[in-house]
DNA sequence: GGCGACTGTCGAATCAATTCGAAAGGTCTG
DNA sequence: CAGACCTTTCGAATTGATTCGACAGTCGCC
């Protein structure tokens, strides 16, 4: 044997674990009394429990969460099942990490981040082995294989996104197909008539993740069943990326006076190029995006946009969780409703040509 | 009681936990049989082997993590605690969480987050429940309360950052401190005299992270010392702050011909408010960042700059966990050293008045 | 004063694994 | 051919908690 394993002294780093039969020695009380404590599920006499409690402070104890685990069949622990992509896109998704993290702190959960390159042993390893009571499975595609894996798994999921077919697990979305349309309709109020789409990287359509596929189909068809010019362009996360996509948008259509952004990294240097391209905003060029509210703060004017309520959805998917792990009825489906702030980057249409050259009052 | 407990069906969604005992008895075998086959820790014959591998293939077995875990003292988890801060400049943050989160499956090992708002329990709790192996500590303060709390608690750590008393506590941190003092000698070697120190959010210096506070003074001491007049700002999160430390730096001391920029988020807009002020880069003022590589690979101008390995650092802090976890001694101490890449935001000083309109060759 | 109804506590079974000691069976050696 | 030895497998103990059933002790009520 490598490792000796004495009862008094543990290998070389870890604590020595105080059991509840230590409490239970140190409090003159059985093992069970000290359990009953802790759960409170049977009634006990103010004076054991002041005696118990003064034990478990005085012992520093902790129960054992395996130990707890193998009877109760809980362990307090989620999972954020997150794709592996790597790349500076990915920032987008600290705010979400940061939701989670803090609502299920709120629910007494704790979070476990996984990963599932090769598919989805990482989940299925985490729920097989019992090590998380829930998944929360975030950057749904239209087709998921995850969300056939979870379903046949029988663990209480939440899936962050719309897959086309959801199969009967419950899903927290924001509407970004309706998000979408509230752009599109915005610039067609405002008279627009060519608009471009510009969003997500390639990468990220071409793996048909939901949010961005409904949130480009939502404003496309919108635009173009009131009988506008519509056209996209996904936009890559670099300086040339941002510049390319805008090009071809009006090389191919000149005419583009509108545009719907879904970039949140993009964005900043959109408004930069278009000024540089010779586009004033909102005069030649009216840009709408959707992108959360602190992203709007941080640019240096104030840009009309469809918020995304992306700590909302991230807190909702693990209320909702939470509560199917403690086997509460769920709604199958919560979706948040978009709302159009318009701000200072769209005007209405006719620019100059019009109705002769009468000035362009912004408002 | 509210919860029926039956022995065939459990509650709600959950799925009906196969154990080690249906795997022997499917392969028709003892319990630790399929252990040993499991684990490897007695020969075993191959036919056995082969046996028991298809009955945990045809039932799909995993082994219960809790069950395990309180034998083998081991569940591996680890921790990455992080202290409870909100905003975008968290953003910053999520390379860590890929990184830390790729090496750790690669390691064999989950990764379970942590925040700490009250202080340590969530550190506290987890290891005394014994919910996971190893803490990896993030943002470390120059005076950390939870670097004392971990050497009490006695189990496998790794600090991310240097405390100004690790306690004995292994740590893995970026030599900021050198990174500081490279951008500064950088400066000083093009002749630059009055150089300003742009750094992270005010409230990061008052919390006492130690690498912003180890940034800014190895740069600020380096340029103390060889006579060149220096000055730091703060900088928060948002246009305005941006163009507020600037612009407070620069009346401070008007000959400010360099410039030292230590905020991922902020460092776009540098460049871009710089500029608005009439300050050609490098021509009238020389910058240099500090900042991941890929942070400059998505401006629009390649920037002089000190490249933050954030990904080798997570990866490293993970990968000595992981080893501490195992037993193996560790480095008590990793640096990752700092390289300063010249690129094209920083140019000789002597700029207009030093020997005649020579005209300014940017090389 | 005896009887049922509570209260509070305990002992023992249970959960799903790991692991030690021993036993069964086979091979090799003297 | 008996004894030593090795390989392979098993039974049972162990790990740290939860929880059921039982058992004293107290109280109130007729």
């Amino acid at each position: 044997m490598l490792r000796s394993r004495s009862r008094i002294s543990s290998k070389v780093g870890a604590a020595v674990a105080v059991t509840i039969a230590d409490v239970a020695r140190h409090a003159g009380v059985s093992r069970s009394t000290v359990s009953y404590v802790l759960s409170g599920n049977r009634s006990i006499s103010a004076e054991t429990i002041a005696k118990v409690e003064r034990s478990i402070a005085a012992l520093q104890f902790r129960p054992h969460a395996g130990a707890r685990s193998i009877r109760t069949g809980r362990t307090g622990v989620i999972a954020m099942a997150l794709p592996m992509l790597h790349g500076p896109h990915n920032q987008v998704q600290m705010p979400y990490v940061w939701a989670a993290l803090t609502a299920s702190q709120e629910a007494g959960l704790k979070l476990l981040m996984l990963t599932d390159d090769d598919g989805e042993t990482a989940i299925r390893d985490a729920v097989g082995s019992a090590l998380v009571d829930g998944v929360m499975l975030m950057e749904v595609q239209r087709r998921d294989p995850r969300v056939g894996l979870l379903r046949s798994l029988k663990c209480p999921a939440v899936l962050v996104g719309t897959p086309d077919d959801p199969g009967g697990l419950p899903y927290v979305d924001f509407d970004f197909a309706l998000g979408g349309r509230l752009c599109a309709e915005h610039l067609l109020e405002l008279g627009h008539t060519d608009v471009g789409f510009l969003g997500q990287p390639a990468e990220t359509y071409r793996r048909g993740v939901a949010y961005a596929a409904h949130a480009r189909d939502g404003a496309l068809e919108a635009l173009r069943q009131r009988g506008a010019r519509a056209d996209w362009e996904a936009c890559e996360p670099s300086p040339d990326g941002v510049s390319g996509a805008l090009r071809a948008l009006l090389e191919r259509n000149p005419a583009t006076s509108g545009l719907i952004v879904y970039n949140e990294w993009a964005l900043p240097l959109v408004l930069d190029r278009l000024t540089a391209l010779g586009h004033r905003v909102p005069r030649d060029i009216s840009v709408v995006a959707i992108c959360p509210d602190d992203a709007v703060d941080q640019l240096p004017r104030p840009v009309t946009s469809v918020s995304l309520p992306v700590e909302a959805l991230a807190r909702t998917a693990v209320e909702h969780l939470a509560g199917a792990i403690n086997g509460d009825r769920q709604a199958p489906v919560t979706m948040l409703a978009p709302r159009l702030r318009p701000r200072d980057t769209t005007a209405a249409y006719p620019r100059r040509r019009a109705r002769g050259a009468r000035g362009n009052v912004p408002r």
